[in-house]
DNA sequence: CGTGCCATGTAAAGCGTTACATGATTCA
DNA sequence: TGAATCATGTAACGCTTTACATGGCACG
């Protein structure tokens, strides 16, 4: 039954949590919308499909935690534009207060590299280069975006920002972090085993 | 059907190939051992629960990726123990040649970040000084099986190991940036909340 | 006498991915 | 003409977690 997940689940199901949150912080938005700005702005910590996203709006719905309006549109599809219900946000809040789990990590790099004396040492390390080439990548994205959001950082007075940018801005800088560290652990890794090149 | 699982399946499986890595590495191994062998060693890169290790070992035999041999002990529960066929490390190598996926983010702590406005400073701060004191625990794991299984590292001639060694070695390293940097994030927030503490 | 380790399993539910589907508009 | 964007959905499957179950042994 669909009510009672909601009601007596244990566990997170935080995907509801995090577009509460964007709905409250960024305000009301369609189930495309929500989609698009977990993609481009919110994929550094969290990823969902349009599929979860529509029926978690759904299923969020149902429990008064959203409201939804039907926005007829002319020479496009018509939308459903939600919003964050009092409930919603009182859920929320107590949400917030709860400890947080960390991501469960499945790296699938980590065992390859230990199996990797199966393959050829130009295999893995092409693999390594391509990793690297894709973490600078969302580096660079990410610095970009920290660039055009809050373009005070770095400056003398962080205190420019909103107490609530400010704590945003906590999120991007550890997107920030992990995408750099991953670069450099691709360089110490390419530094090793290139040294086993010609024993 | 379970059969095509393994023959069409799109998607990657990997526990099963970690699982084959343990075995081909460290030798064969019971269920029991597997799981404990991930919660100690491979948990910083990859966790399984021991109902998916065993139902995956089930498969992968039926599949003929594994073997397993019916070991009976006196004062203790029988356990089955597995090994690694040809046709497995077969498998494996293919799969060690492939791209690897990131693995997908969902960090609790960011949307509650995003939402932190709605709760006391306070029990924002104090999450994330429970936080930074689980990934300084961590890392202390990870720096001590460093020192225990790679005394060399660190000192002149890092050459001193095995290409294999060497290898694996470079998982912890993983690991352990990984939480080091966690935990250097955890002080820039806690740096950040601070300064906002009376305007 | 209770807790924890050894050792394996079943069942159910929740969460996430893949595939399939529709249909108009805009831009190259 | 073909691809991309807008906008939402269903169905099926696969992976992960949670809860429940068993039973002896060792240790304090």
């Amino acid at each position: 039954m669909q009510y009672t997940r909601f009601v007596q689940s244990k566990n997170s199901m935080s995907l509801a949590y995090a577009l509460l949150t964007s709905l409250l912080v960024d305000g009301a938005k369609s189930g495309y919308d929500l989609v698009k700005l977990f993609d481009e702005q919110i994929s550094c910590y969290w990823i969902a499909s349009h599929q979860q996203v529509y029926r978690e709006l759904r299923e969020m719905e149902q429990q008064d935690w959203v409201r939804s309006e039907r926005i007829s549109q002319v020479n496009r599809p018509n939308k459903n534009l939600y919003d964050i219900t009092e409930l919603g946000r009182e859920e929320l809040a107590k949400w917030v207060a709860l400890p947080s789990q960390p991501t469960p990590i499945r790296e699938e790099l980590m065992p390859k590299l230990k199996a990797g004396f199966l393959v050829p040492r130009e295999v893995l390390m092409a693999e390594i280069r391509r990793r690297q080439a894709m973490h600078r990548e969302q580096l660079q994205v990410l610095l970009n975006m920290e660039q055009q959001f809050y373009p005070e950082v770095g400056s003398q007075d962080p205190r420019s920002l909103s107490y609530e940018a400010r704590l945003y801005h906590l999120g991007l800088r550890r997107g920030i972090r992990y995408q750099r560290e991953w670069v450099e652990w691709c360089e110490e890794a390419l530094g090793a085993i290139g040294e086993y090149e010609r024993p």
